[in-house]
Order: structure tokens, then C-alpha cells, then sequence
RNA sequence: UCCUCCUUAGCUCAGUUGGUUAGAGCAUCUGACUGUUAAUCAGAGGGUCGCUGGUUCAAGUCCAGCAGGGGGAG
């Protein structure tokens, strides 16, 4: 039982990509790892043993609005925390509410103390501030627990996205002190990120990257970014951050993306990845694979019998063809939703399996240029 | 044989007292989706208004005949 720890196996010679292992309480995974979104409490249409054997995930995020407001912390506190709860025993991390403050922006208001959100489930009103945020995530007993922070919209101007900065860190101050007196709930080690932010401002997010290293942390995040600016605006802030953060620590860049972005950023030094656009996407029929990108409503795949993926190590991507799972998500079948998530995130895990694999045979640099002109090919 | 009702997009149907370029839902096709308010959202294509005449400045709409279909009476 004890902290976070990070060790690095191997680093690539040209770029900034590393390859570590991250210890938990709940166990050890390896990086670059990507994490499956699992806001309520689920993956959605992915059930916790397929996230294990079909997609070889290492560790889900939940989300603390969402699961503050359902199931609620009487629930989560009897059951004795998330993983008691949904039978993932693996590592878990879980969102503070701050992604929520820039997508529910018409439904809140916000203010030094916190923010005010009004539920979108019945409308009752609920104040996160620095330190709630903290007690909730200590109930919910994630493995990491990150920084209530403001995710400062695109675009901003260069004024107001300091003045979001400055307070996402005073409100980390908050979160630190409050974190640091309150005990672990349930037995093991709970270990808080903290959240750069400064939008799409090299010196802002510089400066952050300063105030953030400060604390020491076991582990930092980079949030704020594909909210809406240019790709390689995206990459362009990433590297600075990578840069100016400590490199003996883990780098977690929040929300982001593609199979292709994700790529690029393993290359700029990122470690730790999340997004919902496997399941999300996966659920809208838009299909990732290893030879690129396929919109499974489209009529050409009606007849196409071959396995929707034989180019990774996934059963249902294997034993499922392209028409069976275009008539599913036609027929709004719920195994369509099932199939096609568990695909985009089998998609995911491999690509970050095998980035971690090049890393190591010192050819990440040449397989990540081959690799991301073909995911993003459209077939 | 007679009476009556119906016929508009692939399907199910709206279409005012005749009056711009005939609409909707579903289906089809095409996009979008990046720390999940999303099994969602947006857009596009698609019509000889059953057929033939007539009345009228003007007919999906009124009249007649025919065709196909539903119901009823013998």
C-alpha cells in the first residue's frame, strides 16, 4: 500500500515518447496507456469482463458529477467505493466535474468558491466547490483522483483564459490542502493530478506548467485542449507543456482523441490518454481499425462478410463480420453498440500496445508516421 | 349488378373556402462527434398528386369517365 509510483522502461531516440509502468494499490499498467471513459460508473454498452478479455483496458476513469448525482455517495460509501461497486478491480481514475464546467456551461454558474450546477437529471441545484469535489472523489475511491479545474472554452481571449488559469490555480491550492487532510476511505492509496490549463497561450500554459510542478505531484494533467482549436495548435501547447513538466512524473493529456492524435502525443511525451470517442463514435457507427476508418452505415458494407478487424488481438473483432454489425446498427440492435465499442477501444489499446513495443525497439518514430497515415485513412 | 369510400415520396399519411417552388414521420444516403446532458445531432436525395378528359385566369383540391383497392346491399 503506498503512493503512485512511475518507473520508465525504455525512452525513443528521436522523439519525446517514453515507454513506464505506473504502480497502484489496484495494480500495475503500463504506458503509453489509454483509459476507457467509464462516466457512470460503466463503459458504456462494454461490460467490465469485456473491457479485460476483448480489450485488454488496465484502467477506466468514472466521473464525480455524474456519479454524485447517480447512483449518489450514500450508495457508493455502502458499497464501499466505485470498485466494490462495478467489480473493476483494476486501477481507476476518476474526473473531477471540470470537463463539466466548460460542456454544461448553460446550465451553471461559476464562481471563486466553486461552481454552481443545476442537475441535468431533475434540475436541483449542487455546489462543487474545491473541497466538495475532493470529499466526493475520496467517496468514489479512485486510484487518481484529478484537480477540480476550469476548462477554459475555445476560443478565448488571451485575458480571460489568465484569469481562468489563475483560478483553476487557486482552486488547486484548495483541492491539495483539503486532499491532503482527509485520510484514504477504503484501505489503499489515493493519489491526486493536478491540471494545467491556459489555453492556447505557449506562455500561459508555461506558467501553469511552473505553478503546477510546484506541488510535486505524483502525476500531471494537461486539460484544456481539443475543446475546438486547430489540430496542430493542439500538438504545438501539448509539447509545451511536455516540455516544462517534470519528466520523472506522468503525463496525462485529457480528452484527447483520435487514434492519430493519440499517436502524435505519445511522441511529444504524453503518457496517459482518455477520450469517448472510441465508445461514443463506436455507438454513432463510425468504426476505427487498423487500416482506417470506416462509416458502418454506408451501403458498401452491406455485403462485405470479412471480420470487422482481423489486424488486432480482439475476439468479437474476429469472429464478427462488417455486415453482420452494419445490420445491427441499422436495426438500432443493442449488440450494434456493444460490438462497435468494443472494437474502437480494442482499436485503442492495441495501437497504445504497440506504440509502447516500438518505444522499446527504438522504432517509434518510423511506425508512428507509417501508422497514423493509415488510421486516418477513410475506407 | 347497384351503392359507398379510398388512390399524394420506398412505407404510413398531412394538404385549409381551388391561389407562390406539394409537406411530415419513418426508411435510404452523407456528414459531425475529442477529461460523455449524445444508442445523439445535422444535412441531402427522392413525387407525371392512379389514368383520360372537362370547368376555371389558376386544379393535389371541383365535375365526368375509366383502372385498381376497401366496405356494404342484392
Amino acid at each position: 500500500m503506498g503512493a503512485l509510483e512511475f518507473s520508465l522502461d525504455g525512452r525513443c531516440p528521436q522523439t519525446a515518447a517514453r515507454a513506464g509502468r505506473i504502480t497502484t494499490d489496484h495494480g500495475v499498467f503500463e504506458t503509453p496507456v489509454f483509459m476507457p471513459v467509464g462516466t457512470a460508473g460503466s463503459v458504456k454498452a462494454v461490460t467490465q469482463q469485456q473491457l479485460k478479455e476483448d480489450v485488454g483496458a488496465q484502467i477506466i476513469l468514472g466521473n464525480t458529477y455524474h456519479l454524485y448525482l447517480r447512483p449518489g455517495l450514500e450508495v457508493l460509501e455502502q458499497a464501499g467505493g466505485l470498485h466494490r461497486f462495478n467489480g473493476w478491480d483494476r486501477p481507476l481514475l476518476t474526473d473531477s466535474g471540470g470537463y463539466q464546467v466548460f460542456s454544461l456551461a448553460g446550465t451553471r454558474k461559476l464562481s471563486e468558491e466553486g461552481v454552481l450546477f443545476q442537475s441535468h437529471i431533475d434540475g436541483s441545484r449542487h455546489l462543487f466547490s474545491p473541497e466538495k469535489v475532493m470529499d466526493i472523489q475520496r467517496v468514489i475511491g479512485g486510484d487518481i483522483v484529478m484537480a477540480f479545474d476550469e476548462c477554459t472554452p475555445y476560443p478565448s481571449e488571451y485575458g480571460d483564459t489568465a484569469r481562468s488559469m489563475q483560478l483553476t490555480h487557486r482552486w488547486l491550492d484548495r483541492c491539495w490542502q483539503r486532499f491532503h487532510e482527509t485520510p484514504d476511505k477504503y484501505g489503499y492509496t489515493q493519489n491526486l493530478f493536478p491540471i494545467v490549463q491556459g489555453g492556447v497561450f505557449e506562455d500561459l500554459r508555461r506558467q501553469s506548467c511552473a505553478y503546477i510542478s510546484a506541488k510535486g505531484a505524483v502525476g500531471n494533467a494537461i486539460g484544456g485542449l481539443s475543446v475546438g482549436e486547430p489540430e496542430q495548435q493542439m500538438y504545438d501547447i501539448c509539447q509545451a507543456c511536455c516540455e516544462a513538466l517534470p519528466q520523472q512524473r506522468p503525463r496525462y493529456l485529457m480528452g484527447v482523441g483520435t487514434p492519430w492524435n493519440i499517436l502524435e502525443c505519445i511522441g511529444l511525451g504524453v503518457d496517459l490518454f482518455d477520450c469517448v470517442m472510441p465508445t461514443r463514435n463506436g455507438r454513432n457507427a463510425m468504426l476505427f481499425t487498423s487500416k482506417g476508418v470506416i462509416n458502418i452505415d454506408n451501403k458498401k458494407w452491406e455485403l462485405d462478410f470479412s471480420p470487422i478487424d482481423d489486424g488486432i488481438d480482439s475476439a468479437p473483432s474476429h469472429f464478427y463480420s462488417k455486415a453482420y454489425l452494419r445490420h445491427l446498427i441499422k436495426s438500432k440492435e443493442l449488440l450494434g453498440l456493444t460490438i462497435a465499442s468494443v472494437q474502437n477501444l480494442a482499436l485503442y489499446l492495441h495501437l497504445v500496445r504497440e506504440a509502447r513495443k516500438h518505444i522499446l525497439e527504438g522504432d517509434f518514430a518510423a511506425w508512428k508516421r507509417a501508422q497514423a497515415e493509415v488510421l486516418r485513412r477513410r475506407l
